[in-house]
DNA sequence: AGAATTAAACGTCACAGAGT
DNA sequence: ACTCTGTGACGTTTAATTCT
């Protein structure tokens, strides 16, 4: 709720790579810079302009919000998936390394015979 | 018991790519 | 050209765990 990166003096003193990140991907949008000054829209339908404006941008980040519950969900069960595949192929790996140890003790000892 | 730390879940923003 | 959707990144909140 609270909006954090309202601010920024132009002081990058140092260039850490998080601050480079956020120059290049938070950096705020040209609308946001524009309600921030307080005129969002350029006069017009007033007050029944900016109602719809803000009934549709709880629109958006109420569906943004289920969105991002349904993307966490399915990146949970896909590294789910992965990790059961890992399981998988190790014990598979460990069959296969038993099943060559005996192979390799069965032919030492025809060869001794 | 409660302060400090850590992990998991969340909401929001910006963006890319697909669809119209 | 515009809208919609999915997702990475970030900061915040909440629940669980550890330390004193």
């Amino acid at each position: 709720m609270t909006d954090t990166n309202s601010d920024d003096t132009m002081s990058d003193d140092e260039s850490s790579p998080k601050k480079r990140r956020d120059l290049l991907t938070r950096r705020p949008s040209y609308r946001k810079i524009l309600s921030d000054l307080g005129g969002a829209e350029i006069v017009m339908g007033g007050n029944v302009q900016l109602e719809d404006q803000s009934r549709k941008r709880e629109m958006r980040l109420q569906k943004n919000r289920e969105a991002a519950r349904e993307c966490r969900r399915k990146k949970k069960e896909y590294i789910k998936c992965l990790e059961n595949r890992v399981a998988v192929l190790e014990n598979q790996n460990k069959a296969l390394i038993e099943e060559l140890k005996s192979l390799k003790e069965l032919y030492c000892q025809q060869k001794n015979d």
